[in-house]
DNA sequence: CGATTTGTTATACGCTTGAATAACTGCGAG
DNA sequence: CTCGCAGTTATTCAAGCGTATAACAAATCG
């Protein structure tokens, strides 16, 4: 009848491992799947400790959200290059790994469920939505400034809500149905739909070159 | 202590009851206030009854997740006029009510976050994706016919992976973020995405014009 | 109109949940 | 080297969960 042995650990690791560790739980069994037991368990703690870094289950999913946001997001920011080279890596990184997968998605969309139930997931949802879509406003700005166009607010909206949608909808193919794309696919069919959005050619990212072939197959009819 | 009043309903009543009060439920607290007892008591029963006709409550799920299928998809099937009328409605459909509102994505996102993690419901959603997407390439293997091209069933195939993707998206913002958008601004996002897309324009249905307004926006810089 | 079926209610059971609390101990301060 | 504190464990609790089952009664049938 001996206690377990155990660590003490600094506050910033802990809380870093319980939220990694929900994050796991919800990933693998869902929402439902991410008790305060389970957490703790995948986190090689007992169950008590979790409130005592949150003040409640819902706390510690608030928080898991937000490291899931900025893990989808952070790829997507502080790209370098020229604007039309930044253009082309936001459209690569957020169709490609690590961002684009099945375990994202279904993270993704455990919390999406929540967010109309709970205020405070809405907040954290509205303020990431909204700093994504300003980074590719201004991504797009900065492409037409680089092409010698007029600045245009307006257009620039426009055009980051239908490219986020465009986006979003591609992603969302690939994380649920990934393998029935072939490599590259997805990022094929972006470049050429944003191409075609915004009127512009876009140069694909040199890291990694996908299939031309889809790209060249959308164009046949266009000319 | 009288026993409560009840009235026996028909099999296909109760059935149809109880799988709408799931939905309500999961649309107004999640999967997780889809309790059995929050079922029966806002379908008017008590809890037990969901047993007499549901083997489990996974069961009852599956059912549920079905209806919300076939209702997300109905109005897209059963279109009719030409093929560019279709294709038109195809896309405006699945972007206004009802296919498009909050209450459908907290739905749609509940049961997305179980699909990974639950294969009977996997098998129920990969049906209904692959059923949504061959219609879409129908519908576009019909409009291209109609205007005198060639058969093409591997260009059909991604132009319908890429307009599922950009409809997806657009839906999910919609349905997100509705406030934050213009009315008719999405569906005129959409248009002009999928114009640009397969290089052919298509004529909003005429059931309810959209504001052109944002569709000569996005125009502006093409050409 | 009484018998019978079966849809429905009511109740109970075992288990899990989030939370609270008490007991223990690793580890840095002195 | 010891002390004390705070990080951690262990245990407990009430509530709610899905499920099982027996009692009841509404509708049907002869």
């Amino acid at each position: 009848m001996s206690r377990r042995d155990f660590h003490r650990a600094t506050e910033a690791e802990r809380r870093h491992d319980l939220i990694e560790a929900t994050l796991d739980c919800i990933s693998e069994a869902g929402l439902q799947g991410a008790t305060v037991r389970q957490i703790a368990n995948k986190a090689g703690v007992t169950a008590g400790l979790i409130r005592h870094y949150f003040a409640s289950k819902e706390v510690i999913l608030q928080e898991a959200y937000k490291v899931l946001i900025a893990r989808l997001t952070e790829k997507a920011k502080n790209l370098d290059g020229t604007p039309e080279e930044r253009l082309s890596s936001f459209i690569f990184v957020n169709l490609t790994e690590p961002v684009a997968n099945s375990r994202s998605l279904s993270l993704w969309a455990a919390f999406i469920s929540r967010v109309s139930v709970d205020p405070a997931l809405a907040a954290i949802h509205r303020e990431g939505y909204l700093s994504f879509r300003q980074e590719l406003e201004q991504l797009l700005a900065d492409f037409f400034a680089a092409r010698g166009m007029a600045a245009d607010p307006a257009r620039d909206r426009t055009l980051a809500i239908a490219m986020n949608g465009i986006l979003d909808g591609l992603w969302l193919e690939g994380c649920l149905a990934g393998e029935l794309f072939g490599e590259g696919e997805l990022v094929s069919i972006a470049f050429s739909s944003i191409e075609a959005l915004i009127g512009h050619p876009i140069a694909a990212p040199t890291q990694s070159e996908p299939d031309r072939e889809y790209r060249d197959a959308l164009r046949i009819h266009h000319r």
